[in-house]
DNA sequence: AACAGGTGTTTTGCCAGCAAAACATCTGTT
DNA sequence: AACAGATGTTTTGCTGGCAAAACACCTGTT
């Protein structure tokens, strides 16, 4: 029994809320110059009142500093964070879109909802997989070639069918709550 | 710009909580043949407070039905949802054990983490995947057996290393905040 | 100097999700 | 009947994360 593990979900340092505030810093100054408490609420499409309290408290953690004239930047520590996490995103992005060909949408929705979950092991094996997967080597790309082909002269086949999931749930059991 | 997609992460009807509470009472009626609010509670390591009230609404969305006797079961919609995310767990679970060889307890908890995160389209297109990348096929285990033997050799290299991760962002661009 | 506009903060309130504690029921034991 | 134990619920309070509103500040315009 792997008892407690859920309970993990909210216990990551590294909120969706606190990536995606430290990623619009990173992105407003890479494309503005700069990021003030508005520049990110506007970014982020919510008030300025709640990326003001959100804010401080990422000043208080040390990961955004802010000038003399209310000017924010990432601290090395923030800066380590927005990569990890942007660098998820990417990632798994690159997967779901180049190879389970999933519409651009639905990629970005699922990467950005994903990127901050994983950890960082899970992450660099993913990015290794991936970029031999997509690789001029010639095995992997018979392999996806053959996989799409598949793809292809499946459409019709009632996937989410019980027995296809059991047969992979069957070595790896545990229904766990 | 795919402005607002970040904030739709907790739109979900679906959230961690709800998941667990759902797939513990099929678990407990698995096991013991029956579920109630207490059995739940412990199952997840909660309060019965807090698991009365988590089960309290989701018996008015219609996903829990409830006995005579304060027993608990599942509506066919509760049931659906449960199988659905079960078996996205699993699919994530195999994915990230079996494949990119994370170990166990990693495996478990990122997939625990991410399992009703993603979409109906999403876990079938990752279905397939695994489902051939793990098959007999000899193109398949051909594959598969050339990315395990790279990664030892790689063991030294230093992941997450900047230019490795911009190299596949470059094709899907987009420093989303 | 007076005003308007943009900015930053604080306060208040909401919802999700949990704990803690008080309370009400029901059951079995003595 | 009286008690103990288990169960279910409600109330209160906490944190994260948001909106709304009030407030303070700063700057440019007139």
């Amino acid at each position: 029994m792997t008892t407690g593990v859920w309970k993990e979900y909210d216990s990551n340092e590294i909120t969706h809320s606190v990536a995606h505030h430290l990623a619009a810093i990173q992105q407003l100054i890479h494309q503005l110059g700069y990021a003030r408490v508005s520049d990110v609420a506007r970014a982020l499409e919510i008030t300025r009142g709640s990326a003001s309290l959100t804010l401080k408290a990422l000043r208080e953690k040390g990961y955004v500093l802010e000038d003399q004239n209310k000017f924010l930047r990432l601290s090395e520590e923030g800066s380590l964070i927005v990569e990890m996490v942007l660098a998820k995103r990417a990632i798994v992005r690159k997967f779901l879109r180049d190879v389970l060909l999933l519409d651009e949408r639905q990629a970005e929705i699922d990467a950005c909802k994903v990127e901050h979950l994983l950890s960082a092991k899970t992450g660099e094996q993913l990015l290794y997989f991936v970029q031999y997967l997509l690789s001029d080597d010639p095995v992997a790309r018979q392999f996806l070639t053959e996989f799409w082909a598949r793809q292809e002269s499946e459409d019709d086949s009632e996937a989410w069918s019980r027995g296809e999931v059991e047969a992979l749930l069957d070595s790896g059991k545990d229904p766990q709550p």
